[in-house]
DNA sequence: CCGCGAAATTGGATCGATCCAATCCTAGGC
DNA sequence: GCCTAGGATTGGATCGATCCAATTTCGCGG
C-alpha cells in the first residue's frame, strides 16, 4: 500500500532494512519473499508488511550472484520485422510472464556474427536459458556450445541440422505435402515451388514435402523458382514465372507474402485466378482472407508454437537431462478462391512428363 | 580463439583468475573489460589474451550489484501480436544493439495491472531505464511513479495525457488533418471517420485532426463510428456503415486493419472504390498496395518512432536532469485508387449541412 | 643521479541477497 | 519435570565485479 518512502533518501531499503524492521534476521526475510514455507505465517505477515512500508524493491542482480537462477531468459529471432515471428515471441512471453521470467529478445537478422554476439550477451546476463530461431547459416557449433556452456537451449521454427536440442516447430513438410496433394487432385500437374531464397530448415522442408507430393505421382518436381521474400519482388516477378518452357497451372508459394505479391502480379497481368492459374499460399494471414479472389493458404500457429518453444525451455530449466523432446503443430489447408480445377489440358493430355 | 576451458572444471573463471593467469590485479583486469582508458597497451593485450584463453565469460549480474547501470532496458507494449509494435519493436532493437544494451520485452495486452507488474519487474532487475507504450486507461501514476523512483522513463506512440516525459511518437493529429483535407479538396463533405473502441492518445490526436480540418470548412465533423479494430469486424460492418441518414461519400479510417476489412466489405456490397466511394487508411502497411484497388494510406514510419524512443531513452540515462523532449515523425499520405473525386452531389448540393 | 608529475596499477571494502550449518523454540510423550 | 523431534530462525561466509584511495612505475628535465 503505502509506498511512499522518503524519496531523497537516496538508499533503496535492502532486505537487511525489512528484516531490521520487522524485528527478524536477513536470512528470514529472504525466506518470506522466496515464498518459502519454512516460515510462520505470522513472521511471513509482519515481514510483508514492512516490505510494502518501506517500499522496499527486491534485487534480483544480487540475488543472481549467489543463487544460480537468475529468472531471465533469451530469445533470438532473425527477423523481428516479420509479422509471423512477433507473434510467435508473443506466445512464448503469454508463457514467460505466467511464470515471472523476464524476456531478453534479440534480433539477429539473419546474421550469423550478431546472433553469436547475442548468445554471449545471454550468457553474460546469466539467462536461465535461451530459445533460438536459428539465422540462416548456423551449424552445430550453435547448439554445441550452449552444451557445452550449460546452457538449455530450444530451437524454434527451424533446426540445424543434425543437431540435437529440444525443437518447437510446424509441420512444414507435411502441410506442403497436403497442399500439393489438394492441387493434384484438381488435376494439376505443373505445378511450380514458389521459394524464398532463405537456406534453412523451414525452407527445405517445404521443398521436400512438395517434392514428395510430386514423386509420389510421377510427376516432376523440378518446378523451383526463387524470390526474393518481398511483396514487390514477388508482384514484379509474376510475368517471368509464367514463362517457362511448360508453363504451370498452378503455383505454390513458400508463403503468403510471395503470394500476395504473385497474387496481384497475376491480376495486373489479366490472369484469373483459380481459372487460369491456381495460387496457394502458406501462413494463411489475415490478409489472404480479404484479398479478391480469395487467397487459399496454409494456415500455420506462429503463437502455439511460441508456447511450446516455451514450456520445452522451462521443461529443460528443470530438467537438464530430461530426454530430447520435439513438438510439432500441424498445418491446416484453408480453401479458398485463387485455387480450382486445371484448365483444360493442352499440351501435356497424356500424364507424361 | 580457444575457448576449449575444462568442461567439467565446475566452476567459470571469474576476472580473478583472469587476474592471476595474466600477472596483474582483480583491479586492472575489471579496468580491460570495462575498456578504460587508464590500462597500457601491453597490459591491456595480455589480459585480453588470458580472457580468451580462460574461456572468460563476463559476470553481468555481479557488475550491476556493485555498480550503478545494468546494460538493461525494459520495453513494454500493449500488442505483440500487432504487427505495428514489431516493426517498432524492431526499431529500439537497432539502437540498442549498437550499445550493447539488452533488452527485455514485455507484452502488456491493454492490461494496466500487468503493466505495473512489468515495471515492478524492470526495477527488480534494475533497468538503467524504461520505454513504455501505455495501454489504455494508464493514468500519470505511471510517469509519475518512474519520476518517485528515478527510473529514466520514455513513452512511445502514445502518451498519457497530462504527463511530462521524453516522448517518441507520429504526427497523428497532422497526418490525418492532410488526409481529410484531401478529401475535401476532392470534394467530399459527408466524411465518416470509422474508429476504433480503443481509447487513448493515438485515438484522440487522429481524431482531433480530422475534426479541425473539417471544423475549419465549416462541415459536421460529427460523422463518427467505433469498430473493434479487426478485419472481420470491419468487413461485416460495411454495410451498416452506408446506412445512415446522410450517407458519407467517403470513409476515413483509424488504420489500415479497418480500411483492408472495409476495402472487401464494400466490394462484396458491389460498390466501386475510388468512384462510389471512397476509402482511406492510416499506417500504409504493405498490403495496403497490393489490394485492387490499391488502398490510399498515410504512411507512418514505426522503426523510425522505435529508434527515437531508444535514443531518447539512452540521453535520458546519460542525462537525467536534461530538459524534456518530444520527437514527432511526420506522416505521408500516399493516393491510390481508392479515393477519388465525391459522386455527383445528390442530396447535399448547396454546401449547407 | 635526483626529483617530480603523470600514468599505471593495486588491495581492501563493498554492493545485497542466498547458502549452510548451527541454534533456538515449542509442543507433546513419558 | 525432563527430554526430544522437528519446525522456525539466525549469523557468518559467500557470489564476482567495481569503487576508491593509495601506491608503484615511468619518463624526462635539470
Amino acid at each position: 500500500m503505502a509506498d511512499d518512502q522518503r524519496p531523497g533518501r537516496g538508499r533503496r531499503p535492502t532486505l537487511m532494512d525489512v528484516a531490521e524492521h520487522a524485528g527478524v534476521s536477513r536470512a528470514t526475510a529472504s525466506l518470506v519473499v522466496r515464498k518459502s514455507p519454512l516460515v510462520s505465517q505470522t513472521t511471513r505477515q509482519r515481514v510483508e508488511a514492512a516490505m510494502a512500508e518501506l517500499g522496499y524493491v527486491y534485487n534480483a542482480g544480487a540475488a543472481r550472484l549467489r543463487a544460480s537462477r537468475s529468472r531471465t531468459v533469451g530469445v533470438v529471432v532473425p527477423n523481428l520485422t516479420n509479422p509471423f515471428f512477433a507473434v510467435l515471441i508473443a506466445g512464448m512471453e503469454a508463457v514467460f510472464e505466467t511464470e515471472d521470467l523476464a524476456v531478453i529478445l534479440a534480433n539477429s537478422n539473419e546474421d550469423i556474427a550478431k546472433q553469436a554476439g547475442f548468445l554471449k550477451r545471454m550468457r553474460e546476463h546469466a539467462a536461465d536459458g535461451v530459445i533460438v530461431c536459428p539465422c540462416e547459416g548456423s551449424d552445430r557449433r550453435l547448439v554445441e556450445d550452449a552444451a557445452k556452456w550449460e546452457l538449455p537451449l530450444v530451437q524454434a521454427l527451424r533446426y540445424v541440422p543434425e543437431t540435437t536440442s529440444d525443437y518447437a516447430g510446424i509441420d512444414y513438410r507435411e502441410g506442403m505435402r497436403d497442399a500439393t496433394e489438394r492441387l493434384i487432385a484438381l488435376g494439376h500437374r505443373d505445378i511450380l515451388f514458389v521459394s524464398g531464397n532463405r537456406r534453412h530448415s523451414a525452407r527445405f522442408d517445404r521443398l521436400a514435402g512438395f517434392c514428395a507430393a510430386m514423386e509420389a505421382h510421377g510427376f516432376d518436381a523440378g518446378g523451383v523458382v526463387e524470390l526474393r521474400l518481398t511483396h514487390t519482388a514477388a508482384r514484379a516477378a509474376a510475368s517471368t514465372i509464367l514463362d517457362r518452357q511448360k508453363r504451370p497451372s498452378a503455383l505454390l508459394c513458400f508463403n503468403d507474402v510471395v503470394a500476395l505479391g504473385l497474387h496481384r502480379g497475376l491480376l495486373d497481368l489479366g490472369l484469373r485466378l483459380g481459372r487460369d492459374v491456381s495460387l496457394v499460399g502458406f501462413d494463411d494471414v489475415a490478409e489472404a482472407a480479404l484479398v479478391l479472389p480469395g487467397l487459399t493458404s496454409v494456415a500455420t500457429r506462429p503463437f502455439e508454437v511460441g508456447e511450446n518453444a516455451a514450456r520445452l525451455l522451462l521443461r529443460r530449466i528443470h530438467a537438464p537431462a530430461a530426454a530430447i523432446e520435439r513438438r510439432i503443430v500441424p498445418t491446416r489447408y484453408v480453401e479458398r478462391e485463387s485455387t480450382g480445377p486445371a484448365p483444360a489440358a493442352l499440351d501435356h493430355g497424356l500424364g507424361l512428363p
